[in-house]
DNA sequence: CATATTACCTAAACCAGCTAGGTATACCAC
DNA sequence: GTGGTATACCTAGCTGGTTTAGGTAATATG
């Protein structure tokens, strides 16, 4: 659904935030994500799914197959150590990257 | 070169905002974007001219040959009344969008 | 005169995200 | 019990911006 297409990068720093603190699964990331940001965030699974693999794929994430409160059976993420550490090389990646395009947006007004 | 991988699509807000007040020519906007970000931000030319095409085609940039001021020949992009406008909706959608991603990240610690 | 800097360009490859499908289970209304 | 919606997962193929990796040419600089 078109509206609100990424700037490509930001997706996995997304999900690694969104499951720091407790495992969950994929549908729910989504979920999450867009109800936290008030539908502007809107993943396509298309997006998410992939994303999701290629992070278990490098060792960030782990999966395993639980069932969730309402008894579905669903393959819930988990940081991994090295997942918490690329999290934070992430996080300020993405500081330093806002912070400079903020730096010429800004360069005269404020 | 490879350090700052972009986060595709902030490119043209990025140029937009550059020559904004006064036309520059392609090199020069790289050389502004790289100074003022203190290097975080390096264009490769290799995206920086193809997005300069591709402003000029939709209409957002319009292009003249001129003399430096060393006396060298460059292409002068300058903003269009329609690029004017689109800057003012990408700085928005940057807004939101950085808005957003903010509110995953900051979700507990701050 | 060799090298660095300025100043431009483009073709090919890469790859993340989008499009557009598909499967299956659970719930709810009619 | 059938149809529709929400949950929950998946993948193949396309698109398109960025990177890679070249190329040309004029002007400084040592």
């Amino acid at each position: 659904m078109g509206g609100s297409d990424l700037f490509t990068g930001t997706l996995e720093l997304l999900i690694l935030r969104t499951v720091q603190e407790t495992p969950l699964h994929g549908y729910a990331i989504g979920k999450q994500i867009r109800e936290t940001t008030s539908g502007v965030l809107d993943l396509e699974e298309g997006a998410l799914y992939p994303a999701l693999h290629r992070l278990r794929k490098k060792g960030w994430l782990e999966s395993e197959w639980r069932k969730t409160t309402t008894g579905r059976r669903a393959k819930f993420y988990g940081l991994t150590a090295e997942g918490a550490r690329r999290l934070e090389d992430e996080s300020e990646r993405w500081a330093a990257f806002t912070g400079a395009v903020q730096a010429v947006l800004g360069r005269s007004g404020g």
